[in-house]
DNA sequence: TCCAAACTGGACATAGAGTCCGGCCATGGA
DNA sequence: TCCATGGCCGGACTCTATGTCCAGTTTGGA
């Protein structure tokens, strides 16, 4: 299929892009006529040449509908947010030739964006902690801490992960507090169960050895 | 010049691209044939349609050059930093009919990364305020300032002056840790029924109106 | 595709939180 | 001195939160 002329065409020009944003945009080539993927740059999903279009990505086709289509916001599967564009590509004769999706990962900055809010003021302002009020808060934090640190949204933690996790809250106390634990199950995005579960394991004075 | 029909042609990919990308990114169709800018999207110099290419954006119409070059990084008279990549767009004969050029300032995202490292160090390394492990020994601290305040030992402490000390521990949310009233009890030499009736007569939207 | 490990949601047992109440003791007024 | 009163005590009791357990389901790998 890669010697399809459209692809030899437009693939350049996508091949930039793709270059140009990394890991962190998939590029794909539609055809307009059948509605199946003619090329992918940077697979993001498991879609590969020849699978069908899906995703509506082709709505554009609309002949009313604008060149340009977006951008607008896709999620995936996993929970990963996508900005999406489309464009359709014309031939010499102004004929649709191709449809043009770029998917921009948006997470990788919104968890960039969201490491930076949580800097800021709070940080240097907090005068006397009291007692932690929002002790609540200090469980998202961690929580989110992590989650920014390896770069897996919430539900796609390794088990290792919610351990660690568990242990820092455990470390920093947050388990003295009442009705701590079902707050944590619900950041962890974990049943009350599960949590009872690692915490049991993590005091253990067992077996394996949990990274901090 | 919007009517050539290379830029017909090429303008809803670029349209797209500069559409994602929103103002970090510059998008440039270069005339290969005259060094002369075509069309450009988001501008981030002043430069225009017309204006000759410079900036060596067109070594890559070395004909042994691939046709997707880059990302390769530039540096703008203002300082800025981009990613840059450019691509050869070739017509139907394979003869090079517009080189796209796609600038990304890095900037914003990197003085992002400055703030990140900048705090990186406390994020990772916050080695945990604790959480007061030893609330315990706040309420004792609250109690003895309150003690040594009103020069009066705990066992003879008025009715008000026990209402005034959980007053303080109420809002310091001593409360909202667990096994907390029994040793709050204690450190008042009072009984727990007694911390409870305090306690609710403190916390009843009433009458008194009790010092802090 | 199949299996084992992991997670879930609910049932359950128990501890802790909070309420109530009868009785005790100190204070103060007659 | 005696009683009335207000506040505290301690223990019984209820209800909620905590923690355990288990059977059924999901899920990630081989």
């Amino acid at each position: 299929m890669d010697d399809d002329p459209r692809v030899r065409t437009w693939a350049p020009a996508c091949r930039a892009v793709a270059a140009l944003l990394g890991p962190y945009a998939e590029v794909v080539l539609h055809d307009p006529g059948t509605d199946r993927i003619m090329a992918v740059w940077n697979p993001m999903s498991t879609r590969g040449p020849g699978d069908p279009s899906l995703l509506g990505e082709l709505d554009a086709l609309d002949p009313s509908a604008p060149d340009v289509f977006g951008p607008y916001e896709k999620l995936l599967a996993d929970g990963r947010r996508l900005s999406s564009v489309s464009a359709i590509l014309r031939d010499a004769d102004g004929r649709p030739s191709a449809v043009l999706c770029v998917n921009l990962d948006r997470t990788p900055l919104e968890q960039a964006a969201a490491v930076l809010s949580a800097f800021g003021a709070p940080t240097a302002s907090r005068p006397e902690p009291l007692f932690e009020h929002d002790w609540n808060e200090r469980v998202q934090h961690v929580v989110g801490s992590y989650v920014r640190e390896c770069g897996r949204p919430v539900e796609r933690l390794t088990r290792a992960d919610r351990l660690a996790v568990l242990g820092r809250l455990e470390e920093a106390g947050v388990f003295a507090v009442r009705r701590a634990t079902p707050v944590v199950a619900r950041a962890l995005a974990v049943s009350r169960s599960t949590v009872y579960g690692l915490l049991a394991e993590l005091r253990a004075p067992n077996t394996k050895d949990h990274a901090r």
